[in-house]
Formats: structure tokens, C-alpha cells, sequence
DNA sequence: TATACAGAAATTGTATACAAAATGCAATGT
DNA sequence: ACATTGCATTTTGTATACAATTTCTGTATA
């Protein structure tokens, strides 16, 4: 007899807390915007129980402040706090580079091959979403590589959090050559297994994202 | 005028986190068991609706895993995983010394050699729970240097998750010298800002927890 | 004996009600 | 005009009630 695994069911508390942090991320939540639970709840067209279950998990991501007594607000986006997580972020990509190095399997390695071609014949397109989706699936593949769910989670969530300054960087056509440049580098690292290589090509991938995100900070 | 700053105050859900944490890391709510809801809410003489926040931010920590429908359950530690949590903390940890290495303030510094003395002076002390507290203090002293709030806080969790094995290491009086050393060699690091010798010496103390922590293991 | 089914019990998911605190505003007094 | 006080409103914090689903258990049947 097979069970049947049904993914289709979603907690509320779920489906609020992706939808706020989709808000939140796509700027339609601005920084220092109050989240006041009974509007929120019924915008959503829910009860105020899985609302609030959703605001907790916001606040340990980072993404919301909560003051005792006084609510929620969307946690503002400063310069330092950027430098901050792309500390965290370059550490933490080194690490996964290190890992993918050793252990990414065949098929993997396939996986990560199709996908940087893939980014590579769109690297003239205007479908910036499409080429985003490319650029975040490349990453996850190579997160999923290191066979560490717990980096992977936290890369993701990292990764996330400048999710609207990725879009920008994307955007910029004159990047796209070094973009792409870039990918290949991380390709040949992980194809060789040289992960000294591979620390190398991501630090310097995520650096021009920093200066890019930094040139449209201003 | 005088504003007085009452930190007194903590919403119950707080309150039940950390409770609830502190059960689990000293091993008194077992991996697997199942934390029903109204059982503990009695237990602790509060409603469900505390509780449930409480449980959605140890899920996001990492310390209970939710099936829908199903409830919670305490998350089990295998040693895959505690491997996979000590190479992100590796990741982090030299990244925080690397940073503490450029930003640490006088200050700072005279705070965690005065941690380090007196953690020096205890070594022969057989209270382990002093001991640990101040190694624990030693630390985040360390973090704390690195002016990064969001670093500062992944790394308190990621140490917390260890927090039965480590105390176990530090009972471990013939690796008191050796603990002693190792932070001398921090601080060495800290006081001639050395970013590389800070990231060998927090390495080689990483790695001598793990080599206790995988002897306590099988 | 094993299996399938039905119903009961237990458990989670959600909504609502009530309590406590903070905020805003107007009235009052200086 | 300005500060202060007190009240009403808003908002969060907590508890409880109800709904939906799952799990357990016992019984009947092959």
C-alpha cells in the first residue's frame, strides 16, 4: 500500500508569514511601517491567532521589530546592517563553496552545469524575473550541494533579505558579462574540486554585488 | 530629568521560550518527545496562546520540528548534524574574530582579558557551571567586539545548540590547560590584531570541542 | 489471527472574547 | 500659551471556545 504524501496542506500561520515577508521584501511593507494585527488580520481575511504566530517568525528572520507592548514595525534596511549580513553572507558562501567542492555528486554537478548555461543564453534577455530565478536557482543548487540543510536555510534567508537590490543588480545590462563570468569561475571551481578557487570566485562574486548594491544605495 | 529604563517587563511567550530552550538544551525535554500543547501550557500554568508562539520561534531556531496536523516534537541531534552546526560555526566564529581583530575598542579588550584571568585563576575549580558561564562570558565578549548585532545573535544560538556537550568538555579537567592556552592565544591575536593567527587559534579551539565532543558521543 | 472499519478521544488549527497597557487628545489649571 | 492631568481609544497580551483533523481503540469479520 502507498501514502500518498500530500503537500498541498498549508498552515495559515504559513501562508501569512510568506505573504508578509513577500511584502516586506518587494518593499510593498516599507521600513518603520506598523503592523497593526487586527488591519493586518483583516486584509488577510484571518483571525489574529495565526497572524501573530507569523510575526514571531518574522522577527527571529530579522525582517520585523517587535517592541513589548507597543507592536510590530518592518525592520529598517540601513547601509550597516547591509555590510553586516554581507559579512555573514561571504562566510557563509565560502563555507558552502568549500562543501559543494568536496561532496557535490554527478548529477549535482549536471544540475548546476544546466543551469549556468542556461543563464548564460538569457544573459541578453529583459525578463529580469526569469533571470533572477535563474541566478537564485543556480545558487540554491550549489547550496543544496553541500548536503548541510542547516547552511542551506541560512544562505537562503540571507540571500533573501536583498532580494530587491539583487533585482537592481540584475537589471544592470553592463554587468551581465562579469555576471556570467563569474558563474563560470564557481562552475570550473567546483568541476576541479578546488575550493580554494571556489572561495575565491564566490568573494569576488559577491563583492561586485556589494559595490553594486552599494552604487544604488546613494 | 531621569528616565527609568524598566527592562522588568516579558511577555509570557518570552518567558515559555526560554524555558522551554533551557529544558531542551539541558536534555530534560528528550529528542523526539512530544511537546502537546495544553499538556505543557498546564504544566506551566499559562494559556496555549503563549506557548504556540513560543514553539514557532524554537522551530525557526532549529530546536523542535513541527508536522502540521501533528504537533510538535523535540528535535533530535544526531552527529551529522552536530557536524553540520560546528562547520558553520568554524565559518563564523573566524569570521568574528577576523572583524573583532580590526574593531575591538580598548574597552572591549580590558573586558575580555579580565574574563580570561579569571577563568585562568578558576581552571582548578570543580564548579562547572562558574566555569562554563565564564567561558560562555569569554565569548561573547569576543562577539560583542564585532559591532555585528546579527552575528552576534546567530552565533549565541549556534553555540547555545552545544551547550550539554560543552559542558561536559569543561568537566573534562585534562583539557583545562588546553582551553587555557587556546584563549590566551585569542587574546594574543585581539591584542596584536592579527586577523590571522585569531582565525587559526579559533579554529584549533572549535576543533578540539569537536574532538571532545565526538570521544562523548558513541 | 489478522485486517478493516467505525466511532470515540485527543490534538492541533482558528476565531473570538476579555484584560492590561500604551497612546492620543481634550479639558483644565497656571 | 504651555504644561499637566485624566479619560477615551487603540493596541497588544492572554485566555478560552469552537472546528477540523488525526490517532487510537475496540469490535466485527474473513
Amino acid at each position: 500500500m502507498l501514502t500518498i504524501v500530500q503537500q498541498e496542506y498549508m498552515p495559515l500561520r504559513d501562508v501569512v508569514f510568506n505573504t508578509l515577508r513577500g511584502a516586506i521584501i518587494k518593499g510593498e511593507l516599507k521600513p518603520g511601517e506598523r503592523l497593526l494585527e487586527i488591519k493586518l488580520a483583516e486584509q488577510l481575511g484571518v483571525s489574529r491567532t495565526p497572524l501573530r504566530e507569523a510575526i514571531r517568525k518574522l522577527e527571529l528572520e530579522g525582517l520585523v521589530v517587535m517592541v513589548p507592548r507597543h507592536g510590530a514595525t518592518v525592520a529598517g534596511i540601513t547601509k550597516k546592517h547591509l555590510m553586516d549580513v554581507l559579512d555573514i553572507r561571504r562566510a557563509l558562501e565560502e563555507l558552502a563553496i568549500e562543501l559543494a567542492c568536496e561532496r557535490t555528486t554527478a548529477v549535482q554537478l549536471a544540475e548546476i552545469r544546466s543551469i549556468e548555461k542556461s543563464l548564460k543564453d538569457a544573459r541578453s534577455s529583459e525578463d529580469f524575473f526569469a533571470l533572477s530565478d535563474l541566478d537564485e536557482r543556480f545558487h540554491e543548487a550549489i547550496y543544496a550541494a553541500t548536503n548541510n540543510p542547516r547552511l542551506i536555510q541560512m544562505l537562503a534567508n540571507l540571500r533573501e533579505q536583498m532580494y530587491r537590490y539583487r533585482l537592481e543588480y540584475i537589471k544592470a545590462t553592463d554587468k551581465r558579462q562579469k555576471l556570467v563570468s563569474e558563474h563560470n569561475r564557481i562552475v570550473k571551481a567546483l568541476e576541479t574540486k578546488d575550493a580554494e578557487l571556489g572561495r575565491k570566485a564566490i568573494r569576488d562574486h559577491i563583492n561586485s554585488q556589494e559595490k553594486a548594491i552599494l552604487e544604488r544605495i546613494e
